[in-house]
DNA sequence: GCAAGGTC
């Protein structure tokens, strides 16, 4: 029998080619430049193979060309109107391949990764394959990692491709089509008719069901910072001076329990509490072992963030640098949401080829004699996926690249070696009622910590006390502070944000981010060596319009997204129905729509403008408390002041 | 000139 293997990227078909035919293949170039295809032999199943692949997704979704063109139609008719599936022309090559190899072929089997998206992948792959042979018989290979073991269980026990899983997919390209493309439309033709700047720059406000909840993030920390007011708080400050073992009169610091409190009348009624207790009691000193514990094995969000933070690399070009890593070789597949290493993963040969380079050699060599501990677990597995790791040793990169190995690198073998251990004393007094504490720590092995510069675990010595001892404190004084500023998002911040609310997934979020820039809607403000995102005016313009207008589910928060995700986690229990999914969903869309686009116009309505004088700054707020003034030529698209308390003419800039 | 999701 004639089997056709699918898989979703060239790196899998090459690796269960490689797997399955036990390294005796034969390798054919097809029309892409990147697609191989591998026969062989597969007396197992008394087969011939053929293993080949898509890239991605075959095809694209766009409106026919009736709806197409920006005025062709009210943006409100995109809700009602159909939506066309094409073969992408950059990927007519590999649907020639597909159609070439299914005709020769008895049996498609789809090798795609085990996901949603994937099991939409092999949907597309099957309908072309189809369309070259109407009665080919297709089969799914069901695989959680690419382990020999696995990959040949897969081969030998194909199941059915996940029908519910694709249509849960095919409705989310749906949706996110029209409902982007919808409410694009109404905003930036509203928005460039009233906004000269908008017009001439022919800027495209956009609108996205995860692009909106990325900048929500960014606006929301921004009022945040801007409306913080500073608040005073007191506490008291106990320290006593003692000798340690290795320096003299070491001022050892009591932390107060209750930490600060706000009330000054309060915070000195207990002071003077404790200055009437001229001495302080040792209640109890406690000695324990601690742990700080290794890292877990790397996912995609982990690098992103760990590379803006540590590494001070956008989250794209982090991303970018580890794709190109993994053409070379150098680095396993880049986008996973793993962050547990299969129990039969082979760690020791990958720690092996470590052990040459000049800065961590010893390191790795220290693992292979004794030094190794099984990585830890965490809670995420993808199925198609090991978390990030080193492939082979790189000796000669240079500049990001070479930051983005080390650390990626570096990571694989603290996840290797074991947890950092020290010794902890903690020492309670207590003095006039109130209770005092102070810790001091030895720390024993470092560990992974000599190969993880990255985290700081510094030991601090404390004298000796004894339970019931008593003393007259050094200073015992009652303190004033006041709270600072929080600060603004980082990108490894929105990051994080963005993967805890299921916005975006480990391959998109990036992208987002970048999106959110290049519309003008974020700027990026480098403080130092921090990179910070601030909302641009058009920015809180938008968040801040959308949030007044008063819709009851917020377009600017995660919880729609998250409704759409659990929509499509519905369709794919076979609890609901694709139709029933798209049905709904654009029903509470268009009704948003409508007020939008009501609310839109209405603010900005030019008939209002004739009411202003030059020198007026109007309160036009009686509608969303949208404040309003007007330059002196008394044009509305030379309002100064207009729509979100934020000058959107001549310029965006946020500089205050 | 629109989205988000794959991947190169």
């Amino acid at each position: 029998m004639r089997v056709l293997c699918v898989a979703e990227k060239p790196s899998i078909s090459k690796s269960i080619s490689q797997i399955l035919s036990g390294g005796q293949f034969t390798t054919s170039a097809t029309r892409s430049q990147f697609i191989k295809n591998y026969e062989f032999d597969y007396p197992q199943t008394n087969s011939f193979y053929t293993v080949t692949c898509v890239s991605g997704h075959l095809t694209g979704s766009d409106f026919p060309e009736s709806h197409r063109k920006w005025n062709s139609c009210d943006a409100f008719e995109l809700f009602d109107a159909p939506v066309e599936t094409h073969v992408a022309s950059d990927k007519k090559a590999i649907e020639d391949n597909l159609l070439t190899q299914a005709r020769r072929a008895d049996m498609l089997m789809i090798w795609t990764d085990c996901d949603r998206e994937g099991e939409h992948i092999g949907l597309e792959i099957v309908r072309v394959c189809k369309r070259a042979k109407r009665n080919i018989v297709v089969k799914r290979a069901r695989f959680s990692a690419i382990i020999a073991q696995q990959i040949h269980h897969a081969a030998q026990h194909p199941v059915e491709l996940d029908r519910a899983q694709a249509d849960a997919v095919e409705a989310r390209i749906t949706l996110d089509l029209k409902v982007g493309a919808a409410f694009t439309r109404m905003q930036t033709q509203i928005l460039q008719n009233h906004f000269v700047q908008l017009s001439e720059a022919r800027n495209v406000v956009s609108y996205g069901p995860c692009q909106f909840p990325t900048l929500g993030f960014v606006v929301q920390k921004w009022n945040l910072v801007k409306s913080f007011v500073s608040e005073p708080f007191w506490h008291i400050h106990m320290s006593l001076r003692r000798n340690t073992s290795s320096s003299d009169g070491e001022e050892t610091v009591f932390n107060w329990r209750r930490g600060h409190i706000f009330d000054e009348d309060a915070a000195v009624s207990i002071y003077d509490f404790v200055l009437s207790d001229p001495l302080a009691r040792v209640t109890k000193v406690t000695k324990k072992e601690t742990k700080k514990w290794k890292p877990l094995p790397l996912t995609t969000f982990e690098l992103q963030k760990a590379g803006s933070r540590l590494l001070r690399l956008a989250p794209k070009k982090v991303l970018d640098i580890s794709e190109k890593l993994y053409q070379q070789g150098f680095l396993s597949y880049p986008r996973t949401e793993t962050d547990q290493f299969d129990p039969q993963f082979d760690f020791h040969s990958l720690i092996r080829k470590q052990v040459v380079d000049p800065t961590w050699g010893a390191f790795a060599n220290s693992l292979e004699e004794g030094g190794f501990a099984v990585p830890r677990k965490g809670k995420n597995n993808d199925k198609a996926h090991p978390p990030i790791h080193p492939t082979a040793h790189a000796g000669n990169l240079v500049g990001d690249e070479r930051k983005v190995y080390e650390f990626i690198t570096r990571r694989f073998l603290a996840c290797c070696s074991k947890d950092a251990l020290g010794f902890q004393t903690t020492v309670d007094v207590e003095c006039g009622g109130e209770f005092f504490y102070a810790t001091g720590l030895l720390v024993l092995e470092r560990n992974y910590l000599e190969v993880y510069p990255y985290d700081k675990w510094v030991g601090h010595e404390i004298p000796e006390f004894e339970e019931g001892e008593e003393f007259q404190p050094s200073v015992c004084e009652l303190r004033e502070g006041k709270t600072s500023k929080p600060s603004l998002l980082t990108e490894a911040d929105l990051v994080t944000l963005m993967d805890k609310n299921g916005i975006g997934t480990d391959a998109t979020i990036a992208q987002h981010i970048q999106t959110i820039i290049d519309r003008d809607y974020v700027i990026e403000k480098m403080e130092g060596s921090t990179k910070y995102l601030i909302p641009s005016k058009l920015g809180i313009g938008l968040i801040e319009g959308y949030n007044q207008i008063g819709l009851n589910k917020s377009v600017s928060k995660p919880q729609l997204r998250r409704e759409t995700e659990r929509s499509m986690v519905q369709v794919c229990e076979g609890t609901k129905t694709k139709a029933a999914m798209l049905e709904e969903t654009i029903v509470q869309y268009k009704e948003m729509f409508i007020i939008a686009k009501r609310e839109f116009e209405k603010v900005i309505s030019p008939c209002s403008a004739k009411f202003f004088t030059p020198s007026w700054t109007f309160q036009f707020g009686q509608i969303h408390g949208f404040e309003t003034s007007v330059k002196s030529t008394c044009r509305l698209v030379e309002c100064n002041r207009f729509f979100f308390e934020a000058s959107i003419y001549p310029t965006y800039s946020t500089s205050e």
